[in-house]
Formats: C-alpha cells, sequence, structure tokens
DNA sequence: CTATGTAAACAAC
DNA sequence: GTTGTTTACATAG
C-alpha cells in the first residue's frame, strides 16, 4: 500500500553507522521508561541487600558447605524466607571464591524442610563433566509469591506437579517458575564469572522469580573465560525476537501480554535490551508480533486494552527456561555456540545469528488433527535442544506459511464487540450460535484446488474425502464461507483491506471461521508481505469454555486442542493457497500444512479449531513440543534427533507400508511410527473409498499427519511416490497419470 | 529462497 | 507519543 516512492528515499539509509556505542545514550530514551515496574518490592530490596552483602556472607542466611562426601559439590542450605536473588548471590559470591577450579556443582536445600536429597536433579551429575558449568540442584523452596510478570491476576497456586517448566501447563505458577528459572540461569551466566553487576541482577531478580518447586538449575559459568559476564550481559540473546516474544508471552498464566509488558519482560531477562540495543528493538517487536501470524492481537473487552497472545495452535509454550535447559542438554556445542557468539563489535551485532540453529528439516507442518487433545501434556520434556531453535524457526515459518490467525477481537459472545473493529463477518453471522465451542472452524476456507502438483494433490485427495469442512461449517455455514472468501478476496482482492476488518470470526467465536488467515499476498508474487493482517475479536478469554478439553493449564492451549476430528486436513488443503506462489518447491508443501491455519484467527479461546491444524503442523510437529504428541505418536521422533535428520522423520511417510519401504529401503525409514501406519496411509493421500469407517475420525486425524508427514520430508516426487504405493489398487487415483504400478515393481506391494 | 533483523512511513489512538 | 501495519532492504544460511 504504501506507496513507494517514499520508500525508496528511506531505504537507502542504510546501516552504517555503527551505532553507537553503548548504551547508554541510546537507550536512555526508552529506558526510562520501563522502570521497574513490575518487579517486585520486596525482592528488590532483597536483591540489593544480597548484592551488598555478599562478598562474604551470604544473604539470608543462606549457607553453603562443602558436601561430605562429593567432591565438586556444596551444599546450599537456604531459609524459607530466602529468596532467589539472595541465592544467586550467594551462590555467585561462592563460585568467585572458589575460582573456575571449585565446585561446581551445588544441592539446595530449603532450610527449612529437610533436605532431601534431589529427586529428579540426577541428570545434574553427569553434567557436572563440564567443568565450566555449575549445577544447581534445587530441592525445596518455598513457593513464594513470586513477582511474576506484568499482569499476571492470578495467585498462582503452586502447582502441584509440575515440576519444571511448568509454564506451560499451568499457569501462573507455572510461569512463574519459569521465569524464575529463567532468569537465574541468565543470571548464572552473566554473573557468573563473577562480577557482578549488580544491575542486571537486580533487574533479573526484581523480577518474578522465586518460586521455584523442584526445579533444577543450572547456571553456566564461564570463569575461566572470563568472558565476562560483561559480555554476557552485553551480548545479544540468542533468540529472535520471535522466539522472546513467545517467551514473554507464555510466561504470563494468561498467556498473552501487552505490548509494553512484552518489552519489559524481554528488558527484563535480557539485559541487553535494556541497556546495550538500540531503541529500535521495540520497533522489531513491534514488527515481529505484526508480522507472525502466531501473535494475535486480542482486545480486552472495552476495547481499550490490546492483548498480544499467540495463537493456540502455534504456541509451543514454550518458554525461556524451557529452551535454555534444552539448549544445554543435549549437547554443549549447541549451547556453546549460543554462548559464544558474542563478540560481535557493535557493528556487527547484527550478524549475529539469531539465535537458534535453525533446523530446516522438518519444519513441516504436520497436522495432528487430531488434537492435541491427547497430546497436550505439559509436562514432557522436551528433547530437544533445538526446542529453541525450532520455536524460531519453525514457528516463524510456520507461521508464515500458515498463517496463522490474525487478531482478534475480544468480543465474545458476551461482550460486546469492539467498536471499532469489527463488522465484519459478524454482521453476517449471528453470532448468537453457540454452536460448540468446539467447532472446528476451521476455516478452510479456502480452497483452492490448485492442480498442480502432486503436492497439491496431496492435498486434494484428501480435502476430498473428508467432507469435514463442511462439518463444522454446518453450524456457521455461511460464515465460512464469507469469512473464506473474505479473506481470499481479499487477498485476491485488491487488497485493501481495511485492516482488520475482518475480525470476523469471533463471532461467537465459535463460529468463527476462520478467516482466514490466508492472506497472502496479493498480488503476484510478492514475496514480500509476509504478514498477516486480521485481527481478532473478541473473545475473550476468561471463559475458557475450553475445557473442552480439559487440560489444563492454560486456557489457551485448550483452544488449541480443540480441533476436532474430522476435519483435519482439510483445512490444510485449502490452504493449499500458498502453493501457488509457492512456486515450485517444496515450499508448497509445507504450506500446505499450514493450511491448516488458515483457519486462522480465531480467538483462542472461542474458536479452536481453526488452529488446530496448525499447530501440529507447525511446530508441533515439527518441534519437539511436548505439547503436540502427535509425534510420539509417530514414534521415531526422537525429537531431537529426529529434527535434524527428517530424513527419517519425516518420512514418517512411512505410514506408507511397508512396501514402499521396502523399496525405499535405501532410505532408512523407520517406520516406527507405523502406528499410524496403518490406518494412515491410506488417507494420506488419496481418499479412500472406504476410508469412513469406524475410524472416521481418527483416520481424519492420521491422515492428517500423514499428510503432513509426507508433504513435507518429500519433495514432490516423493511424495507423489509414496502415495502411489500406498494403494496401489486402490484407486486410480486422479493422480492416475503418474502413478506407477509399484506392484509390478514389487511383489510385495501387490 | 527463506528467516531474521532493521529502519522507517503511516495510521489510529 | 504509543501501538500496530506494512514496506523495503540487509544478511545469513
Amino acid at each position: 500500500m504504501k506507496t513507494s516512492p517514499r520508500r525508496p528515499l528511506i531505504l537507502k539509509r542504510r546501516r552504517l553507522p555503527l551505532p553507537v556505542q553503548n548504551a547508554p545514550g541510546e537507550t536512555s530514551g526508552e529506558e526510562p521508561k520501563r522502570p521497574p515496574a513490575q518487579q517486585e518490592p520486596g525482592q528488590a530490596q532483597a536483591s540489593k541487600e544480597a548484592a551488598e552483602s555478599n562478598s562474604c556472607k551470604f544473604p539470608a542466611g543462606i549457607k553453603i558447605i562443602n558436601h561430605p562426601t562429593m567432591p565438586n559439590t556444596q551444599v546450599v542450605a537456604i531459609p524459607n524466607n530466602a529468596n532467589i536473588q539472595s541465592i544467586i548471590t550467594a551462590l555467585t559470591a561462592k563460585g568467585k571464591e572458589s575460582g573456575s577450579t571449585g565446585p561446581n556443582k551445588f544441592i539446595l536445600i530449603s532450610c527449612g524442610g529437610a533436605p532431601t536429597h534431589p529427586p529428579g536433579p540426577q541428570p545434574q551429575a553427569q553434567t557436572s563433566n563440564d567443568p565450566k558449568r555449575t549445577e544447581v540442584v534445587t530441592e525445596t523452596l518455598g513457593s513464594k509469591p513470586a513477582a511474576r510478570d506484568v499482569n499476571l491476576p492470578r495467585p498462582p497456586e503452586a502447582l502441584p506437579g509440575q515440576r519444571w517448566e511448568s509454564c506451560a501447563g499451568s499457569e501462573a505458577a507455572g510461569c512463574t517458575l519459569d521465569n524464575s528459572l529463567t532468569n537465574i540461569q541468565w543470571l548464572g551466566k552473566m554473573s557468573s564469572d563473577g562480577l557482578g553487576p549488580s544491575n542486571i541482577k537486580q533487574e533479573m531478580e526484581g523480577k518474578e522469580n522465586r518460586h521455584l518447586e523442584q526445579s533444577q538449575v543450572k547456571v553456566e559459568e564461564t570463569p575461566g573465560a572470563s568472558a565476562s559476564w560483561q559480555d554476557s550481559a552485553s551480548e545479544r540473546p540468542p533468540y529472535s525476537y520471535m522466539a522472546m516474544i513467545q517467551f514473554a508471552i507464555n510466561s504470563t498464566e494468561r498467556k498473552r501480554m501487552t505490548l509494553k509488558d512484552i518489552y519489559t519482560w524481554i528488558e527484563d531477562h535480557f539485559p541487553y535490551f535494556k541497556h546495550i540495543a538500540k531503541p529500535g528493538w521495540k520497533n522489531s517487536i513491534r514488527h515481529n508480533l505484526s508480522l507472525h501470524d502466531m501473535f494475535v492481537r486480542e482486545t480486552s473487552a472495552n476495547g481499550k486494552v490490546s492483548f498480544w497472545t499467540i495463537h493456540p495452535s502455534a504456541n509451543r509454550y514454550l518458554t525461556l527456561d524451557q529452551v535454555f535447559k534444552q539448549q544445554k542438554r543435549p549437547n554443549p556445542e549447541l549451547r556453546r555456540n549460543v554462548t559464544i557468539k558474542s563478540e560481535l563489535p557493535l557493528g556487527a551485532r547484527r550478524k549475529m545469528k539469531p539465535l537458534l540453529p535453525r533446523v530446516s528439516s522438518y519444519l513441516v507442518p504436520i497436522q495432528f488433527p487430531v488434537n492435541q487433545s491427547l497430546v497436550l501434556q505439559p509436562s514432557v520434556k522436551m528433547p530437544l535442544p533445538l526446542a529453541a531453535s525450532l520455536m524460531s524457526s519453525e514457528l516463524a515459518r510456520h507461521s508464515k506459511r500458515v498463517r496463522i490467525a490474525p487478531k482478534v477481537l475480544l468480543a465474545e459472545e458476551g461482550v460486546a464487540p469492539l467498536p471499532a473493529t469489527g463488522p465484519l463477518q459478524e454482521d453476517k453471522l449471528p453470532l448468537g450460535e453457540g454452536l460448540s465451542p468446539l467447532l472446528p472452524v476451521q476455516s478452510i476456507k479456502e480452497e483452492e484446488p490448485q492442480p498442480g502438483e502432486e503436492t497439491l494433490h496431496l492435498g486434494r485427495p484428501i480435502k476430498v474425502e473428508s467432507p469435514p469442512l463442511e462439518e463444522w461449517p454446518s453450524p456457521c455455514p455461511s460464515i465460512k464461507e464469507e469469512s473464506s472468501h473474505s479473506w481470499e478476496d481479499s487477498s485476491h482482492s485488491p487488497t485493501p483491506r481495511p485492516k482488520r476488518s475482518y475480525s470476523g470470526l469471533k463471532s461467537p467465536a465459535r463460529c468463527v471461521s476462520e478467516m482466514l488467515v490466508i492472506k497472502r499476498r496479493e498480488g503476484r508474487e510478492m514475496s514480500r508481505s509476509r504478514r498477516k493482517q486480521h485481527l481478532l475479536p473478541p473473545c475473550l478469554d476468561e471463559p475458557e469454555p475450553e475445557l473442552l478439553f480439559s487440560q489444563g493449564p492454560g486456557a489457551s492451549q485448550r483452544a488449541t486442542e480443540l480441533t476436532l476430528p474430522t476435519e483435519s486436513s482439510e483445512p490444510a488443503s485449502r490452504l493449499g493457497y500458498s502453493q501457488e506462489e509457492g512456486g515450485p518447491f517444496k515450499t508448497p508443501i509445507k504450506e500446505t500444512l499450514p493450511i491448516s491455519s488458515t483457519p486462522s484467527k480465531s480467538v483462542l479461546p472461542a474458536t479452536p479449531e481453526s488452529w488446530r491444524l496448525t499447530p501440529p503442523a507447525k511446530v508441533g510437529g515439527l518441534e519437539f513440543s511436548p505439547v503436540h504428541h502427535p509425534q510420539a505418536a509417530f514414534g521415531p521422533l526422537p525429537d531431537a534427533l529426529g529434527l535434524t535428520d527428517f530424513s527419517t522423520t519425516p518420512l514418517k511417510s512411512i505410514p506408507l507400508f511397508d512396501s514402499p519401504r521396502e523399496l525405499l529401503s535405501s532410505e532408512p525409514f523407520d517406520l516406527t511410527s507405523d502406528p499410524f501406519s496403518t490406518s494412515s496411509p491410506s488417507d494420506m493421500e488419496v481418499p479412500k473409498p472406504d476410508s469412513p469407517g469406524p475410524e472416521a475420525a481418527s483416520l481424519s486425524a492420521n491422515r492428517s499427519l500423514t499428510e503432513g508427514l509426507v508433504l513435507d520430508t518429500m519433495n514432490d516426487s516423493l511424495s507423489k511416490i509414496l502415495l502411489d504405493i500406498s494403494f496401489p489398487g486402490l484407486e486410480e487415483d486422479p493422480l492416475g497419470p503418474d502413478s506407477i504400478n509399484w506392484a509390478q515393481f514389487i511383489p510385495e506391494l501387490r
């Protein structure tokens, strides 16, 4: 829209000069703003104390003694009232004292309680290998009132089971935890050396944290190196903006945050942004929020406040903490990378890569149709270190490709729609319907058949098979269509959507429909625009209708889960849209998946389904996300690895049958996945005639998975092959032309 | 090419 | 001024 004219001029400027140096100057502009706001008062003070005292005596009555039997281990007795900062301070101080050669492992014991030994922590022992690292095992810290970030309204209660990150699942409490962990970690990193940057510490500390239930925290030290914490502090975090935003949002119980809070959270957790980064980082944050579909803006009921949320389907619920752990865990190397980057001169900074390693491989979204509901368990550990990377990369990808929903208005049923936005579809729809909450809304809308390639065909078949779309739609058919149209139209059409007009969906949320997310580019290639535009309506939150799933913790999650049974795939197919542009290669495929996402917009609460697909697809599948289990289902997923190789994973393809496998034998497929395979195979691509039966639902699900898998992984050709194989006899599929009679070649198939 | 990061122009508030 | 969108470009992979 903007006319190009202006742009050019502007653009020209490039970055040149390095900016500046540091911080003070630049940042100052913004920094001031965010003061301590959220931090907790109490803690802040505490932290100060700690800081002061830290040199020798450990604040808050913390005692550190050598472990009687374990060599490099010290036992840290922590009074119940001690806060994290104090602990950190003590550990830091101790670390300094000891030097790099000193004990690198600490067992934290709360004074009040019995000193138990660390349950979970065992692993740490292992880690000990690394000389540099300091490990800390926490036993029982009382929970405390954590400050938490920003918005959390509710007081967290302790979550019982969670231990590690609970964030995902739990809410506040979990979050808190996470945060705390997170903070600590960072601190550890930074401070470890010994310096003690009080400020930083304070900041961090200030925030939330405390409340560790049993968590393990590891702190890395880099003693020797001395890279100095300064560096670290100044170092740009290895996370992309997108990832940081997610961390921030996921740190709250509601899983939503205002822009300002996001800024604050980031500054608090990553001092780099507070002190060193140029003010433009906020612009980047905003840019990312607007750009990625996974970030959905919700408006408060009254319309006055906008909260940014993560589309449930896309939300892996990762937290800094989690990511941090993962990184550490698996490979030192990865970790290293992260850490390492450091030094870039200022100017160079840009170069840094973002963070997490990108994994390209898999990304493909798989759709697990079904749901996560099953999957969702929060806990899960994520295996991979990759998580982070995944997040960033995949999610991103996802988002882009998929496009998730746009913003929603919260209006929700109850609520009145916001004036502004709104109108859209709502008009049309009667919101009233309450319909099932579940509705999958899917959105689907888009149908584009895209004739084309194989890849496409994948999609297609599916579609065909399932009627799904319709199903949901039923409730609000009209809507759907409309919506779809709208989206599409919008896309096609000239464009102009007034921003958000759409919103639509929301309608009762449920119905919603979806606005598809799709937006895409309008004309031509577009490659450019990367964003979504949509808004979301209203829904709101609170209600957590989602219960459906039950699960838990985060409402939002639930939403995600909802998804429905049937459909699953379809949407994707619709989405296929992307392909168009996608061009020839794979892209399309992936995109397809995303489709699922297409649905878009719904707000969390209300409409679950839309995303449903997405999630899995995107991230989930790929990612390790604990959340989506689907993978698990597949079996192979070994996450971590999996990621990497997708060859294997992806191929999950395997669902296909054995035979193929053999064919491919050359390749290593594992089929492990199989479970699905049985059923799935067929689904995937071709519609089977019989399909439906009992399994229908399940199938669909499977199918979707399959599809996803297939798609991803393979290129067209590959996929095609699979297809054919799979259903040798079945049908003639459209593909027909290409299809080969595998049977001939392969006896087994036959 | 894609994913990210930056910077900036605008539009609404 | 803040927030949100969108362009345009730069860079790394």
